[in-house]
DNA sequence: CATGAATGAGGATTCATTCAT
DNA sequence: TATGAATGAATCCTCATTCAT
């Protein structure tokens, strides 16, 4: 057994544990919503120790994040399989950035999971060095005019966040989607009706994201729990 | 002073007494949040020992319920104006279907709210005794065509459930709510085109519910965090 | 019953339970030394619950603190009474520094508690808003001659937080005390022989303090423990 | 390469990482004062896996007591060039009881360091074999006058247990140390005038001890802290 | 012997709930 | 009814120690 076998099988000991933890907060989440969670509750469907937590994460939240990351990753893996069949840099901006809308605004797993763990405030949204890099592609293929890489970059993340905000709030438009692309495609150097016609391409679908949550709740008006409540004397 | 007096007076200190824990309850929910809430955060608030509490709720779950009715109860104060300037059986029906329809899926308060309590199942709905007296008008003025009108309530009640909850699932299709109210119509016993006609005629707006939560967190990428992640060694 | 004595009651009650946590924290600081003790010691020891404890202290450390004021009380009342059979200014201003100078260096219970909860740091010392006092009477009484009396009393604090220092890391001489307390008189406006001899005037004693901690631990040489140390094999 | 330097390799790798251990146990006590270190922090230090420790050591504490016996060592050690260079058995015997209370009541570091990991009612004292063997020599020169070489160590060992115990407690009077030395003297037979002379002989000084913790903290008044306390309402 | 993952008891702190006054 | 002190179970987190590899 070399040194190299050895690590290797530490290594899958170490990222086996980190699995089963991360897959039992992430149940755990969606079964009982809340921090109605302890870290108890985590280690004991882990099958592991209560300590053992703690050599993995630095705190509670610390899981929370780290599954945040992993949805994230999902999300970023299947948009991935479509842009590796894309050869445009445009195509590949604008479909990306609709992928992502798209998924930001609709994907119900990653709004009730960051909800419920306190961090409704991230978002689906594209890696920025990943967006740099298309970018830079789309320049050097002549495709692009732009004359600060970075600070276009940085531009199109500003824009993007801003819109997912206003989605978030209710505060967008019907089109704002396509209206922000069309928009960024143009601030690409694109012409008009290129950015328009390219905004409108429909997505070929992505895999049905699998519901991670077991069994909804049961809903329920509120005159069942009426009865329950405390009268005034 | 008599008896009477004596009651009243009472009545009215408790009923301050109730209200003040109730606003203090709700307003700490929208500032803080989550069960970052305590009891005694909300006697602090409302200015009453930490004992009083319990001679007005059973236990700290009650008073998130007790809000959830009063937020209830507002919604149905402002649809009744509407209701109230509403003599035909079947536009009433029509209509308030649809404004509850309308909040269920829009009052931003109200699902913030009931999500952080863990009352994230309740629904915003007519009254069963209410849509059973609607009916009950309906059929005496000759305008609906009911056999059995306990069970006729009760299917409906169901029905609007359903409906609710896949609109709460993002399962529901672009016209669930339109189509469900003319499905509706029809099975009281209205003509196709009567019930097509009412269920499009649009609503006169609701006094815009005003938003009770303070400024949102900042939106934020899942990059900024990934830097603090603990890694795996 | 009135108001008043409901009041009362409730003060002697809560008094109550706050001077057993403290007697119970300070026995066991000097019973068991160290971090060795938990709130849930103090508080078995106090016989109050686990709880209890942080209805009266914020944290852990927070009640060692309290003990050392206690304790810096103590000597302040000790010396209190010297201090109230003493009419002349100067005279109270130099038994004074004597007795805290005194104190400090020799008081082995504040030494020893203070260093066993990590609050080594902390000198006994006098009363800013004491010393103030002391030196505005004497101004008054035409016994100092002083410009500034806030900057003054500030100067004398500093010199003698420095010459404490100094004393407890053994590096302040054979006469360091005698020689601040004349050096601080003469700052006063004192003229050299007055502050020498004011300075050289024996103390009447102090009370003797009662030793708190309780029986030491058995002296003993290292060689005790050597069997028991792990060889090397 | 034979059996024998292989033993040898072993065992100098063996006396590193030991040696490493106690160097970082040593350190971070004067660094983090107090019950702060853990094992995970000692191994951390020392570049060893955590379980490594207990290849060297039975428990946390026990290393502790290993740094103590490495600084007494040191002690004895730096004691003993002056011993070289002394032929008197008396001298001999003087000279030692002499350095080892000046070091007991002035060692900063051992008094600094026992006290932190509790062992502060440990000594710095000769070693019962080298006391016993300095008086048989004395015995042999016809220096000392003693029936039971044995028990004369033992009462001697015990007077300095006793006078060190005292001098901790600041119970001893200014020049114990010089008396019970004197007296020890007698104790083997010396005449009176020569055991004082003894006695008075100034030592030549020792290395000067290297300080080895960092900056003491700021000491301050407790009056800083009063403010933070948690009143009693 | 070295390694480092796993363990679980222990400790600080919070907080829903009770109850004597 | 109002009060607020008391309660103790629950929770997060630490860390000495073990042990399979």
């Amino acid at each position: 057994m070399t040194d190299m076998d050895v690590e290797n099988i530490d290594s899958e000991k170490r990222q086996a544990t980190r699995t089963a933890l991360l897959r039992a907060a992430r149940d755990l989440v969606f079964e009982k919503g809340h921090d109605r969670i302890s870290v108890q509750d985590i280690t004991a469907r882990a099958q592991v120790a209560t300590g053992t937590y703690y050599n993995y994460f630095d705190s509670k939240q610390d899981i929370f994040l780290a599954v945040a990351q992993q949805m994230h990753d999902l999300v970023g893996e299947e948009i991935q399989k479509t842009r590796d069949n894309t050869k445009d840099p445009a195509m590949l901006v604008a479909l990306t950035l609709k992928y992502y809308f798209y998924e930001s605004a609709n994907n119900g797993d990653w709004q009730e999971f960051t909800k419920s763990v306190g961090l409704g405030h991230l978002l689906l949204q594209q890696p920025e060095e990943q967006l740099l890099e298309d970018i830079e592609r789309g320049v050097k293929a002549g495709r692009f005019r732009v004359d600060d890489v970075n600070f276009t970059q940085s531009l199109i993340s500003g824009m993007v966040l801003h819109v997912n905000r206003s989605i978030q709030e209710g505060q967008a438009s019907h089109n704002a989607i396509e209206y922000a692309i069309r928009s960024i495609l143009q601030m690409l150097g694109l012409p008009g009706l290129v950015s328009k016609a390219l905004t409108q391409t429909p997505l070929p679908p992505l895999a049905a994201p699998k519901r991670l949550r077991p069994i909804p709740p049961e809903v329920t008006s509120i005159q069942d729990y009426a009865a329950r409540a405390k009268k005034v004397n």
